[in-house]
DNA sequence: TTGTAGGCGTTATCAC
DNA sequence: GTGATAACGCCTACAA
């Protein structure tokens, strides 16, 4: 291994000197630089993380955890974080915390031992016991949930998009709307949401009907039965999640009706599994990549740290039209 | 930040000592080894991992890169490497390299500053270039892709199971099979299974149809297309991912054919993918999370990187049927 | 402008 | 069985 000694030697100038030129402090003259740039690139020298991050408390390294790392959703965010942090020369950490972030306060340990510069949390709500594991002086940011006003988060306004998509089915003449929760473990968002479509339908006049999944495919299809028993008049359903709404298109054509001519479909978040499924589905847009990027950004200022919301929008594609006559 | 000296003073013994207890080794009596636990456990000490690895030149980080993190079949991957590293005491440092690995070696020199105990490379070759980013320190293993006999590698015989696949079709009755071929970057999976199924196909005496995806949904509704005009008679599709036969199953729905009535559409993967179309995909099976746990195993045993071949599968599922009558 | 020296927190090699 | 002590590679006062 090269050291930054081995680089002094060769360039003829001291450990100091080379540190300053690679770190881009001033104090030396542009000859010295020339000779010690030159002796990096012959020796192909690189800096020790582990080394200078001991020395200077802090490595650049922000990480990212994720229930599931694979899901379009967080992939998405996960986008924007990578991108926004190698062009400011961090490295990402990801890890996968497990559906019930069973593994997070184990990688938040890790990432503490490490003195990562930040940590982002993605769809998974800031605990007590999640702050204590990382300790206090690595700052943390949850993203896509927003967790009351006490963390720092970035997310969309869940209840209101929620009302949104609801409206929306309901100016389509919708009458019998069926809505599909999330995960009741991810508490923060899914509540919210769920909010956010029971006072639409209240104040249309409409009855209720709520089943929940948990946000992913394979717990839509029982869900969706539980849903088309209670109300065999459905004729849209509210899918709080892409993959759950992929799997209700797919599960209703299974049963022989016909997306959106007998049933509307009405997915949430605008991940590229809207697209995955005939027909695409209508949703709710989150900016997820934006997000990804806006909490690097917040991360590495250290300050405004607090709640922030960001817009949605709804984008219309094939799985919703009109309700069917008679 | 509670550091060994802190533990030292509080159970009244030497840093040396609160070392030895930490990491397990002898040489203490029964009740030092109490005390020491005791004060570990009050100040709630845990050992700084950039000294430690510093100091020991290795720090418990496996590095594992796949070109998106996102897809299913990185993501099972992942899924064994994780358990297999986090049973082991190694905590996973994911990348995400871009299709092209833009970005693999700028990750690999990173992975190599911090000391990293090996890396997993998911659907990509190693090249020299890699390998001379990471250093000659760091065992390299690459997974679900086999790079001729010249790097470590854990994979299926991909010429085989593309054969097997193509004769499963054939078997079915099948004599207009076209091949939905995945990313022409990925040379090494993709032109060996390419070479499966061209043996099969000329065995039978078929005409091979042959069109290039790069492995994504997306890329599949053009190829698809571009399959069909080069042979309108085509009752069967081989895509070489999930995700493209996804894709197929859809847009040969979305133009008024019948899946697997008049088309029969065979994936490969078997990732979760497989199952989240409608009809469900029959596919070729890879022990993809077997692969993980290996990979794993045999970077930490240090010994015995030579290529290793895994058995694959067939999977039947709703999307193959006999051949249409007439 | 440049060099020397000390220390970050840990482990490992010695003594005792 | 236990404790000084040095060293890992780097950064940073401070001195020159």
């Amino acid at each position: 291994m090269v050291t930054i000694r081995d680089v002094a030697r060769y360039a003829g100038v001291s450990p100091a000197t080379v540190s300053r030129v690679v770190n881009g402090l001033t104090g030396y003259s542009t000859s010295t630089q020339l000779r010690v740039e030159e002796a990096v690139l012959a020796l192909n020298y690189e800096p020790d993380s582990l080394a200078r991050g001991l020395k200077t408390k802090q490595s650049a390294v922000i990480g990212v955890l994720a229930p599931l790392v694979s899901d379009a959703l967080a992939s998405e965010i996960m986008s924007g974080v990578e991108s926004a942090a190698r062009s400011r020369g961090y490295s990402v950490m990801l890890g996968r915390t497990g559906l019930g972030s069973e593994h997070a306060a184990g990688y938040l340990r890790t990432l503490r031992t490490y003195r990562a510069a930040g940590v982002i949390l993605i769809s998974a709500a800031i605990t007590a016991d999640m702050r204590r594991a990382l300790g206090s002086a690595i700052p943390l940011v949850s993203v896509a949930i927003r967790d009351g006003l006490r963390f720092p988060s970035l997310a969309i306004d869940d209840e209101r998009a929620a009302y949104d998509g609801t409206r929306y089915l309901i100016g389509l003449g919708h009458r019998h709307i069926g809505l599909l929760a999330g995960d009741p473990q991810s508490v923060l968002v899914n509540t919210v949401r769920e909010r956010g479509y029971l006072r639409a339908m209240a104040e249309a006049g409409l009855p209720a009907v709520l089943e929940q999944g948990n946000s992913l495919y394979d717990s839509a299809p029982p869900a969706l039965g539980r849903l088309l028993r209670r109300d065999p008049l459905l004729t849209a359903v509210f899918a709080l999640s892409d993959e759950m709404a992929a799997a209700v298109v797919n599960d209703l054509q299974r049963l022989g009706r016909r997306v959106p001519e007998d049933v509307s479909v009405l997915g949430f978040d605008n991940t590229r599994t809207a697209r995955h499924v005939h027909p695409a589905l209508s949703t709710i847009a989150q900016p997820l990549e934006k997000m990804g990027e806006l909490a690097v950004e917040r991360l590495l200022a250290g300050t405004d740290l607090r709640p922030r919301i960001l817009p949605h929008r709804l984008v219309e594609r094939g799985s919703t039209t009109q309700v069917p006559p008679g």
